[in-house]
DNA sequence: CACGATGTTCCCTG
DNA sequence: CCAGGGAACATCGT
């Protein structure tokens, strides 16, 4: 579920039930993978973690593209205190959830922050999300937060650069190159879909052939990026009951998983294929790229073969 | 039973 | 060395 507005829907989520609150006791699923590779930043990993931020208040929270974190200071603020953060990153499957009462842990509840009014669960079944934490003084901030491109709604992200990375990465399908985080964070599949249908781009156009289209891309990722976060996260509104309940029918979102789903836009059917390595929609009526939908179409019905890989070595990572 | 899923990272290849 | 493609990761729902 997790792309920028989803993650900020979750944020706020945990913030407007818990902020301000101390935390009674923290649980963690220490064997769960999303503490993967939490040792090598907090020393101790996630038990250490747990007693960490029992006792704390939860003071402030922020998002950036999927990345969120929480920033949790020492009861009694003294000068010079270490401020805890802890990041958390959502994967495919992970949910920010708010319980109230005697709460009795669920299965793949990674983190369970009791705090005095209400019960803050991270749940994440498949565990491909991530906990990242960080002890420092307060005012500075923990290294994953550091030198962040642009989000999509500063200003800093401007036509030019998009213009840039598409020059840069010219081969790329557009639907691949708008997945990258390093220019467009926040951006997942299903907004990368909703931005291409839009501007009217054929997902598997080569980047390098739409970088004279560069503005039309950047003001449809704003655009998107803009709607979704008022839409699902209630921006500057109240937060909606769940992230999806609004998501108005005329986005090509409520249709692309639907068999015979049709483009809201023109009324056609909607194609659906793997490109850039992900589940792809698109509207062809809308989405044509002249000249370049034929070599797409044949590349299309050239037999996808997949080998039925052979797994070979692995190698164990140490330390 | 098999396939695929709103993500990231590593490995392989060209 | 660089860019791009594909598999792995782990679980659940159709």
């Amino acid at each position: 579920m997790p792309e920028l507005a989803e993650v900020e829907f979750f944020r706020r989520r945990w913030h407007e039930a818990g902020a301000g609150q101390i935390v009674r006791a923290a649980r963690v699923l220490a064997r769960s993978r999303v503490y993967r590779g939490l040792a090598r930043e907090f020393r101790g990993g996630a038990n250490a973690l747990a007693r960490a931020l029992a006792g704390r208040r939860f003071a402030e929270s922020g998002t950036h593209g999927k990345q969120m974190w929480f920033g949790f200071t020492e009861r009694n603020a003294k000068r010079g205190a270490d401020a805890l953060w802890v990041g958390v990153h959502l994967g495919m499957t992970g949910e920010l959830l708010v319980e109230h009462g005697g709460y009795a842990p669920a299965k793949y509840d990674a983190l369970v922050l009791e705090l005095e009014r209400c019960t803050l669960v991270f749940n994440d079944p498949r565990q491909f999300g991530r906990v990242h934490a960080w002890l420092g003084p307060e005012g500075t901030r923990p290294p994953w937060l550091r030198d962040l491109p642009p989000v999509v709604t500063a200003p800093e992200f401007s036509a030019e650069a998009v213009r840039d990375y598409l020059a840069r990465h010219a081969r790329a399908p557009l639907k691949a190159v708008l997945l990258q985080q390093e220019r467009f964070p926040g951006i997942g599949n299903w907004m990368a879909d909703e931005i291409l249908w839009r501007a009217g781009l054929h997902p598997a156009l080569p980047a390098g052939r739409a970088a004279r289209l560069a503005n039309r891309l950047h003001a449809a990722v704003r655009e998107v990026a803009e709607d979704a976060l008022r839409v699902i996260a209630g921006a500057g509104g109240p937060l909606p009951p769940d992230h999806n309940a609004n998501i108005p029918d005329t986005w090509l979102f409520l249709h692309r998983w639907r068999d015979g789903g049709r483009c809201p836009h023109t009324g056609r059917p909607l194609r659906r294929a793997v490109i850039g390595g992900r589940a792809t929609c698109w509207s062809p009526a809308r989405q044509r790229a002249p000249r370049f939908t034929k070599e797409f179409e044949q590349k299309e019905t050239k037999p996808t073969k997949k080998h039925p890989k052979s797994k070979t070595h692995r190698s164990s990572q140490s330390t």
